[in-house]
DNA sequence: TTGAAAGTGATAATCATTCTCGTCTAGGAT
DNA sequence: ATCCTAGACGAGAATGATTATCACTTTCAA
């Protein structure tokens, strides 16, 4: 699998000991972040990558597509890593968790919508917003 | 049609005369647009209503469902005059300019594709990007 | 090893958005 | 028609996320 070193790599990025934490972190925290929260949780363990840095980081991985911004709060940006392929999102209001779909069955509905409308397909996005199977349950969630 | 008045009353605001200035101006462009661009433009004109007041009506009119917002640029937020049924959009790519599209065919996508994943679905959005007929055709737009 | 290009980070700068607060006005009540 | 008051206005200050700067450090291909 593309470890790190790849990503950082096809993402036209050095790699520094700065980023492999960012990615790592990222990697262990599986739901969107944003630059602010990144920062400040590895500043906390000492050694945290400056804000700068984060920042130019996650903006080159979602450039090269390997990372996906979702719009948070105000005037906010969080990030989260994802495979480069097209995919849509399943989003728990509740926790934040993001399950990736990768099968996309909905092209054709985007193809013959748009050509009705005169126009053409160039590509779409779909993201579906609900409660997780934890989270109906009522178990504890890590954040 | 529910006139302006009642898109305002409806969205719990009163019928001033900066309000109906704004909405008219977003029913007159069509396209999303910036708070800030529609100040210039309504100042520029003269007798334009205050920055202040032009991004409360906004954010009143989104939240009511009256309008949609979509990122823009750089920490940006565009907005946009749409009816308050669900809808998803086609956007182009090159003049900015979204047509709504009222009938729902993806209910079911989103339901099944949630349920496998053990999520509940309470929403879901959906856009498609690409060009429209006459910016394919090469022909001018006003903006 | 080495040097050029890329990366880093503390800090300053930017700029969209929100807040403040004194003044004004829409619109229901009288 | 007039009054009253909650809601609205707007100029300017404040906020705060993001970006730019720039001198110093590190990566990595040759």
């Amino acid at each position: 699998m593309t470890g790190r070193q790849a990503m950082l790599a096809d993402a036209g990025l050095r790699a520094t000991r700065q980023r492999t934490t960012i990615v790592r972190a990222m990697e262990r925290e599986g739901r969107p972040i944003t630059a602010q929260s990144l920062h400040a949780r590895l500043a906390r363990a000492g050694r945290g990558p400056g804000l700068a840095t984060i920042y130019r980081t996650l903006q080159a991985l979602a450039q090269a597509g390997y990372a996906r911004t979702f719009p948070a709060g105000e005037g906010e940006i969080s990030y989260k890593l994802c495979d480069p392929g097209h995919h849509h999102h399943l989003i728990c209001e509740r926790c934040g968790r993001v399950v990736e779909i990768p099968s996309c069955e909905i092209e054709g509905w985007a193809t013959s919508a748009a050509r009705r409308r005169g126009f053409s397909v160039s590509s779409h996005q779909a993201d579906i917003f609900g409660l997780c199977a934890d989270c109906r349950a009522g178990r504890r969630v890590t954040a």
